[in-house]
DNA sequence: GAATTAATCAAGTAATCTATTGATTACTGT
DNA sequence: ACAGTAATCAATAGATTACTTGATTAATTC
């Protein structure tokens, strides 16, 4: 019978589905992804920043290109990864998107780490676009340089939160500053705030992150080569 | 240090998003997924359609609902399940997108399955509603019918796969039709259209399920009762 | 209240997944 | 050719997961 036949076109079908949601199971694994979403990073340099070993590292990465979620390039010694499609950059947010609606646990967990985030005054990201557009505002890429170079908010400037303090001199005090970083549950920004506010800069932060910013088809400059504008 | 602390918190946000992509990471839940997006169904019912058994059903069921990804009601003696909120059904959708763009052998398991598709020369969704608008079209909701009664496209009339070989003196020669079912994988309406056509029809098959067109926010009737318009 | 039925629970086994360790490969620069 | 480094491979132990079987719970019907 024919029965058979469509429950094993099914049962390879909905394999394939779970390929992809195996490989979104490991919490390493989604927070390279998240990692990759702002740029192509190496082996070692992912290791570095996640506290794990190499090899476990490179497992990862292979779990990950096995399933067709990212790519790679080699360039002399090492072995750059990347996202191989927006929509992979999509698929997590969606995650992260059902998280938020449907686990209590996020909220408090976030409430407890970023304690009352009020202070940071978030603005979004169509409140933002509208403000840069009519206002004078100065919008701060927070994160490590190498991202703000593989690609940022238009008009945005980098100053990594790590630079941040000593550079204060460049930050007039009578400009508005609107801080942003890797995503919503990133430190960068709140931290710059923090920094900024302390030193009597009028200042908050995007709610979102550079990759949702560039989701939702807001001008960015993309690659080394800023003036390029997409 | 604090970098221990913000591992920490690190640690548990990717935590929880992991336990959702983990709960994605069996063939069979995500089979039980799409058939809750149709409509609510009890342990029993989604065992039988999945040839499963009670107790494996059960304790999918239960993995899914501690992800909070499905919601329960009791009614007598029968438990039944349904999606907790449509922001599950887009993640699912999104899974299938990266998919579809990704693994190659997902076009070919297609492609084996269900042959060149062209004979039912299917149309989009936009196309669909631009059609139904300016032309007579008869829109058939191929599903179970208590899929359609659950919701179907605003117009459509319920004709089960299963009975459109007897209910063909319905549906007069001299109209055109377009069947819809689950969603693009599902076969119901591709085996409508084949029928339709050997019949001397003229129809065709929607790409997308209906789903997919509640998700994209076009007319639909909800609920048992006909004629409510959302 | 006894029988029936839907669903869950509990325990066990086989299979799979994660991270570690040490060895190996691939490329660069001398 | 050789040393040095990035990445991968291979083997392994421990944890987790999927499915089965048989028992139990909860609601209904007689």
């Amino acid at each position: 019978m024919a029965a058979d036949a469509h429950r094993a076109f099914k049962d390879r079908l909905y394999g394939l589905f779970a390929r992809i949601g195996q490989t979104l199971a490991s919490p390493r694994r989604l927070e390279i992804l998240e990692l990759l979403a702002q740029r192509e990073r190496t082996v070692e340099s992912l290791a570095g920043e996640l506290g794990l070993s190499l090899a476990n590292t490179s497992q990862h990465l292979q779990a990950l290109r096995q399933a067709a979620l990212v790519e790679t390039r080699k360039e002399g010694l090492y072995v750059y990864y990347r996202l191989a499609d927006p929509a992979v950059s999509d698929l997590c947010r969606s995650i992260r998107t059902v998280a938020e609606h449907r686990l209590a646990e996020l909220e408090r967990l976030v409430r407890e780490h970023f304690g009352d985030r009020s202070a940071a005054e978030p603005i979004g990201m169509d409140e933002l676009l509208k403000l840069a557009r009519t206002k004078d505002v100065t919008i701060l890429d927070t994160r490590p340089p190498q991202e703000y170079a593989a690609g940022h908010i238009a008009g945005a400037i980098s100053v990594p939160v790590d630079e941040l303090q000593r550079r204060l001199r460049e930050l007039p005090r009578d400009r508005e500053y609107v801080a942003y970083c890797r995503g919503p549950y990133c430190v960068y920004a709140d931290r710059a705030v923090e920094i900024l506010q302390a030193k009597g800069r009028r200042a908050r932060r995007l709610l979102e992150g550079f990759p949702e910013w560039r989701a939702a088809g807001f001008p960015v400059y993309i690659g080394a080569e800023q003036g390029v504008l997409r």
